[in-house]
DNA sequence: CATGAATGAGATTTCATTCAT
DNA sequence: AATGAATGAAATCTCATTCAT
């Protein structure tokens, strides 16, 4: 259930390394299903196959185990996601395989919802780190694409965590309470929402693109609330 | 900073009555502060005021309390939002002032966030509940909306659940992580994004924005996503 | 054993105050057995006949209770030894019954000696305080015996340590170790010891009172300086 | 820091031999900075730069390598002193140089302290041992003196017990609370208490301090002690 | 000789809850 | 209605020691 980090060998021998990564496996699964405040180290060495002592011979504490499931599960999911979207051009492709990707790295990593949301609890910095380096990444990648005119110009940030908060609700409805990835209709609705939430008008950014004037017949140019 | 829940007098002199108001306004300040496992009954008597038995003159347990003070919360949310969209014909003009008032609501009671939020890990019933009890009126109006021709004719639900996840982040993002409410520019590239994600496309029937009427029952046919 | 501290009623009951007497009275006794590192909190709540929670209802660690403890006796000894020698004029005559007195005190309270030298290793802080407002008091009636000619002219603190060294000495080789007080011989051959080596010579200090040339053949003049 | 027990080789290679003083040495700094009980296996073994279970390999337990330190300080203090008093005759001269002696090693041997005073908590017996080993030396050397007339005739016992508590108390103050060897002005007064301590009485031969010397065999008669 | 992984007993401390007053 | 003393289960963490390599 985890082979998320194959790296950072701190000086184990092969015996050790093999430990450490069951008390990994271990704590992915304890944690995800007793949450942090329930679940012991009892549970997680047990789980495991070790002595109790021998959790402090690889962890410093409980708080330290978690931190790095947290870690190691962020960086994967990142990995995973950069992975499925390489080669696509189009944004909105991009978004699509994306949150496809999310989706699916979810249901795989079942517990991942719940360790990460219990990381508001037990480490609120580390939650926001959490949600912070993916937002850098997502904005990042939206701001490219305003650049190449394939996405409305909008703050780019702004952009992303309504994309994240979309994603995040979409995973809890269906991969959190159902354990299934979404039906393909609401899937559709949502990436639907999505698209035309994020495609550029027809008539905005046209400048952009070229400077081009829009086209006439322009519906809503809901531009201008010039406010602030 | 919890005259919520007026109600629910269980045959309590005027005197108990305060003394459970005292409790129950305690414990929002110190659940909020200290989260459910770092506060101690202890904690929220002290900052009631009261002797530690007399917490459970009212409260049969700690959860119970917990689960009140989320129930509470949950209504008063919704409440307020309701107050604050009623009269608004127009679903954009809804969905602008319902996050408004959102926003508002949680910048009042700042810990809102961290209450319900650590509902999920306390008691996950009550966290599908907050969101289910959300989500029903949501799509209720989103469903009117569309039969309006306001809103595309996209699974209400869906809608709801990405708004919702949406107007979750943008919270968190702001009020939660930085205590303010979002910066106008943040807050209007969110607006416009979910204006543009809900709009009928100019090419379902354009009319919706001219002052004509919705045709009856129109469906939109979620049309070419062109992608590749 | 240890009725040490009326006083510091920090709002307990009646019984609760009882409770408390019963656990430094365990203390007292387990820590005096068992050492400090020796001593678990279930051997003082077993001694004193109460669950183990109620230990830190008053207390709030093993290490407060001990510091307690090592304060209330020095307070005690010392009041107990100023008591012994109020009323007694001579320097000579206060020594050897501050010393009796100190004997006493040591042979009653039979852990002193065990918690006090053990407060080295966990308090060191506390220890020194313990010494330091011993020599204080100690340095004090020595000047002033000094000033009245009654013993020799040396700096009264490095009196106050060798005495005190001769004291802890004559109390460890006694009581510690063979839980008597000194044989009489050995007793008054440690006096003896202190006398001589307080006493003034005939032909020192003879400036110090008044710029008299000390008396012809006279052998300790020790006698009477009546004043104050 | 510990060259103290060159010997004691049991069937040890040159290797071993080193790998055993090493811990040795690592043992005297980390019971003297930590102690006993807040020194652990892993403490000592890291200081001397060796695995875990290397300890293991020269030493049965904790307590074993920690008695051996005792016992090694002993014998080294012993020594040290047994040749600075060497070749000097009169016994208030051996005192000043022994008491000096002590000084100076305990200012060398900045842990002997700690690590020789906890031995009262962690193995009762030793400590005794380590004290009437001192004793004894001490007593048979004042003894002679006595029978020379050097020193009044008390108790040799009880002057060795005496002269034990200043001296430790001396070091205490200054060596071990300072980290100092003490002013002179305060070891001269200490010292003359000492010597007025022990010197015959001027009326029990008088000659003493006129340089005149002391009749054979004579025994102070523990003169008039007039107390109340 | 040396290593370092593994153990498990045990210690301190917390705290929700009960109950007599 | 209110109090606060008392409880005891449970949790985290430490560490001396053993053992296979």
């Amino acid at each position: 259930m985890s082979t998320l980090s194959p790296g950072r060998n701190g000086g184990l021998t092969r015996k050790g390394e093999a430990t450490r990564a069951r008390l990994m496996a271990a704590a992915e699964e304890v944690f995800g299903t007793k949450r942090y405040h329930g679940a012991s180290i009892v549970d997680i060495t047990q789980a495991a196959g070790v002595a109790q002592g021998t959790f402090y011979v690889y962890f410093p504490s409980k708080l330290a185990i978690f931190r790095e499931l947290v870690t190691d599960l962020s960086n994967a999911m990142r990995r995973h996601i950069a992975q499925s979207v390489a080669g696509l051009d189009d944004r909105l492709a991009i978004e699509r395989a994306g949150i496809r990707a999310f989706i699916a790295f979810v249901k795989k990593h079942k517990y991942l919802y719940r360790i990460v949301r219990e990381a508001e609890t037990v480490d609120e910095d580390l939650y926001r780190w959490y949600y912070r380096t993916l937002a850098k990444g997502y904005s990042a990648g939206l701001a490219q694409a305003v650049e190449r005119g394939q996405v409305r110009a909008l703050d780019a940030e702004a952009m992303a965590f309504a994309l994240m908060g979309v994603s995040d609700f979409l995973g809890m409805r269906w991969v959190l309470w159902e354990d299934r990835e979404p039906p393909e209709a609401f899937f559709e609705a949502t990436m639907s929402f999505i698209e035309d939430g994020l495609r550029p008008n027809r008539d905005d950014g046209g400048a952009k693109r070229g400077g081009l004037a829009a086209e006439e017949g322009r519906v809503d140019p809901r531009p201008r609330r010039p406010r602030r």
